[in-house]
DNA sequence: CTGTTAGCGCGTTCAG
DNA sequence: CTGAACGCGCTAACAG
């Protein structure tokens, strides 16, 4: 079991003085050739790499992107990380991934943790508790720079990527209503989360825009599985006056509708049209019914990226951009 | 833009010695109670975190976990990468991942990665390429400790958990062959991975055993996608001999496989069985057609995680564990 | 109970 | 071209 080896060890036995050995691994011109050689070839020999800690101890590099999210196992943001994580890897960082589960204590803790190890910069989608956002704007204090996308926070200053979720909406609506649909439902998250408070204001202004008397947005605020897929669906269809055009924003929940829709012998497309964010292609190639409005998943991820670098190499320039992606049906 | 205040910072202001102050952060007992107070109170006021960077420096603390696999963007590796987040938070860890996109070259530099950061230890599932396993053994020399799970080197020395590979295939063969299936294909990977290869091996035992004349192991190495698994349906029911049954190993070509037969208008399950490996609940719900196998993924990521700890703890007990899991059908 | 000193691994002065 | 000395933030050993 032997140790890491150092620097300083390569020195010793070299019998050349560690920071020489140090400006020679840097290939520092100020080296002689042949000391250089001698050092890089006993420190390949030996397996010599440096260490990334004592590096971020004295402040020239630091090398490690947090990104938080809500669930890492959920097709969006394991998306996201998959693509921040291989551009992250181009450019030398690497990729701390935090889970808060939708808890808001948790991701108290998590800034906590993310602070603890001093990141070189965060990107966050926040949890469906998520209605304060102190612990967030704390980053700031330890000059961490922060990047939310897609669950942003709106009262906090910081660069933010989104997809334009009050216009696909209210396009669907629309959509729809041309198509002949005039009970349109649209299940949707909670309304103190941005995203879902923005589709259900496209909802709501596109409904009323068209002067649609059928207005009901129901809200799941138990999760989004596809158990409660069945039960909105269930629910739905109790009542007289019934849908007939489903908005899902959860690609899980319309599984369950769909699946309850046919136990219940109810037709889509034909008695009901589906339309459900989603960016699953195993899912839309299964459900053609479904119609999937689709986010632009390695562009948020990319430009949130960029915003991050950005941010690290100039950290005074207080951007607060806001990129918005338009969402596509499929 | 105010400095990360640390404990040299507090030191000055309260005029007590720098190493005074870090006992009383760490609520030593040898402080006075009123000091230690004071200390702890301006500490909160002015938001004091350590800085792992200086603990991991001094070797006291290693607090980062590494997790390699092929694609996080996948439900089996993002489930593993989910639970192991919030097992590894649980106890003080936190978790880097690393995606090496199935290739061996990239799976090399993320190991140089890994060990650049120095992690406390790595827990990895290798590229569809990696038939080598120097860049897996180089670990060792550096005292990090490696437990390996699915994708599994066999000629390495560490602990593994894995799934029965080669007892569900020879089973599902089984069952097929008692419901009068009798020309069985098997999909699967190149048989240079552990975890494919177990599995031809348990369709091939099992034909065999039963003394089945068709025997047909199609090998998909150009990647598991929805388009592969078209294609792979296209070319098994262009032949005279038409297969009756279909094992395949990826949820992904099985979307492929299902939409082709469709579209050719053979039936699943009465002129097919379709028996697939895959971990989606959204999937099953959506094609009860097709058996599912199920491998216990949450109880694969927690006994890694485990014996990752372990070995953390004990680094020089050269335990060489397999843990095997069973694997269901749902 | 508190202060002093040293060192983790490294790079960057500043001298020579 | 190379060596000596210092410090990043922190803790442990030693001294008082």
């Amino acid at each position: 079991m032997t140790e890491r080896i150092t620097i300083k060890d390569i020195s010793k036995k070299l019998k050349i003085h560690h920071s020489t050995v140090s400006r020679a691994l840097r290939n520092s011109p100020q080296v002689k050739e042949e000391t250089k050689k001698r050092i890089v070839k006993y420190a390949k020999k030996h397996g010599y790499k440096v260490n990334m800690n004592a590096l971020k101890l004295r402040g020239t590099v630091k090398n490690v992107i947090a990104v938080i999210v809500p669930n890492i196992n959920h097709d969006f943001f394991a998306n996201i990380i998959s693509v921040i994580t291989d551009m992250a890897y181009s450019k030398d960082y690497i990729v701390s991934v935090f889970q808060t589960n939708e808890s808001i204590e948790l991701e108290k803790k998590v800034l906590d943790s993310v602070i603890h190890n001093n990141v070189a910069g965060v990107i966050a989608s926040v949890s469906m508790q998520t209605t304060t956002s102190d612990h967030y704007k704390n980053l700031k204090k330890y000059n961490i720079p922060l990047i939310m996308f897609d669950r942003v926070i709106d009262s906090i200053d910081v660069p933010k990527v989104e997809t334009d979720n009050y216009d696909i909406v209210a396009k669907v609506v629309k959509d729809l209503f041309q198509k002949g649909r005039d009970r349109i439902v649209h299940i949707s998250g909670s309304d103190k989360i941005s995203v879902f408070r923005n589709r259900i204001n496209g909802y709501q202004y596109m409904i009323k825009k068209l002067g649609i008397p059928y207005n009901n947005n129901y809200i799941a605020d138990n999760g989004f599985t596809i158990e409660e897929g069945k039960l909105a669906a269930k629910r739905l269809f109790e009542n007289k006056i019934q849908p007939n055009a489903i908005i899902c924003d959860s690609h899980l929940m319309v599984i369950g509708v769909f699946s309850q829709l046919k136990e219940m012998k109810i037709s889509v497309p034909d008695d009901v049209s589906i339309i459900s964010f989603g960016n699953n292609p195993s899912l839309s190639a299964l459900t053609p019914e479904i119609t999937y409005i689709v986010q632009p998943v390695t562009e948020i991820a990319i430009a949130s990226f960029d915003l991050l670098i950005e941010k690290i190499k100039q950290p005074d320039q207080s951007s607060n951009d806001k990129i918005i992606f338009k969402a596509m049906l499929n």
